[in-house]
DNA sequence: TGCGTGTCTCGACAGCGTGTTGACTCTTTC
DNA sequence: GAAAGAGTCAACACGCTGTCGAGACACGCA
């Protein structure tokens, strides 16, 4: 628990108070980690640049946190909180129709990457460089691909979905094509699907792989 | 044997022809950048690791590439005209049925990537940190896109592909998911398929997606 | 009032990597 | 045998990361 230091209520500009509380310098560096990955990669982003930007040395910087790659997975962690409890909760609500279900799913998905559009690039190209964001990644990736062959399952068990392939293969080639188009979409690199058209695209897609045609009765 | 350099001068890009010693060297660097990268990713290899297996010191490597990335470039522009040429072949034959034909397309797919895996999963790596491998890649994405979108439209104007889904974004999508799952599978980190079911997984998804079910007619 | 103690801060340093410069050595050619 | 130019490297300039040690500051406590 954080006991709230709200002794400085913000009196605009002015240096007031000589020093800023720790919680306030590692928000400091949170929000300038985001504005500066809202317009060049964080690559590009030195240490000092966060420390600059938070109004703090680069040694100082250290005291926050272990490194720039560390600013990343703290600002991504919450996003995958986010993301978690929405997807729990989609998948957790019956749905009137397995489209219909489907696609509260993917759009859901969607959304949450299109909310952090710069931290999701930058999250899918520091997945590259460091061994931590990697990890993290693969644990939500299995999430969600458990998730996915479960609901799968269920809807073979009932007889809606048309058996083949094994269920967690379905699973993981499925999320692992949600991943890359969308981060395709997102970045703009490389040939993308348009924004407007890349849930419909996706579903499509996907209930064909289950259901053998896009629209399961 | 060396053919005979090129005695015309014409106004070609690149190096001119040079001494054999010099092309000693630039495959020496080539051959040990393929060598190292099978254990280790570019990021942890040095100009200094190049130059040094190649026999020569760090300044002498900047005379034959510009940058780490360029000799990366360089070896994946071998890779790329080679799965071009086995794409333009699968393409260009006529296929017993869809199945057979696609199969065969996804498997050259697979096992030109298969062959050099690490210099896959290296370029897969270098996307998101150089431009120039970026601006490569879509390149080379781009031609598949347009031949698979081709082929589909080629399909359904027989009446054996289902209409839907705009053939270029189908072929997006389905490409991204080969491209996606393949680098999963070969660099082994986070939820992948296996090597053995990897091309029946997704062209059970292809044929869904393009005909409404995995044996179309 | 004075004195820990823990939090916070930064100047200075060590180290590693990149890319460049300028001088030097070998070959080839006329 | 001298000019041209390909090939080579020690030494440098620079930028970035991460660390260390010496403080500055706030706070509870005697």
């Amino acid at each position: 628990m954080s006991a709230a230091p709200d002794d400085a209520p913000s009196a605009g500009r002015g240096r007031r108070a000589a020093r800023l509380s720790g919680d306030d310098r590692e928000l400091a560096i949170l929000a300038t980690a985001e504005r500066l990955l809202a317009d060049r990669p964080l690559a590009a982003i030195s240490v000092d640049d966060l420390a600059r930007g938070a109004g703090i040395s680069r040694p100082t910087f250290y005291f926050y946190f272990s490194s720039k790659d560390a600013v990343l997975l703290s600002l991504l962690d919450r996003v995958v909180a986010e993301a978690d409890t929405a997807m729990r909760e989609v998948f957790g609500a019956p749905a009137t129709t397995p489209r219909d279900g489907w696609a509260r799913a993917i759009g859901t998905y969607y959304e949450t990457f299109r909310a952090h559009r710069a931290l999701t690039v930058a999250w899918a190209r520091a997945r590259s460089t460091s061994d931590e964001v990697r990890a993290l990644w693969s644990e939500v990736f299995e999430r969600w691909v458990q998730q996915c062959a479960t609901a799968i399952d269920a809807e073979r068990a009932r007889g809606a979905a048309l058996p083949g392939l094994p269920s967690r293969d379905l699973a993981v080639a499925l999320t692992s094509m949600n991943e890359r188009v969308l981060y395709a979409t997102f970045s703009g690199d490389g040939p993308a699907i348009a924004e407007s058209d890349v849930v419909d695209v996706l579903l499509g897609i996907w209930l064909s792989a289950m259901y053998g045609a896009q629209t399961p009765g």
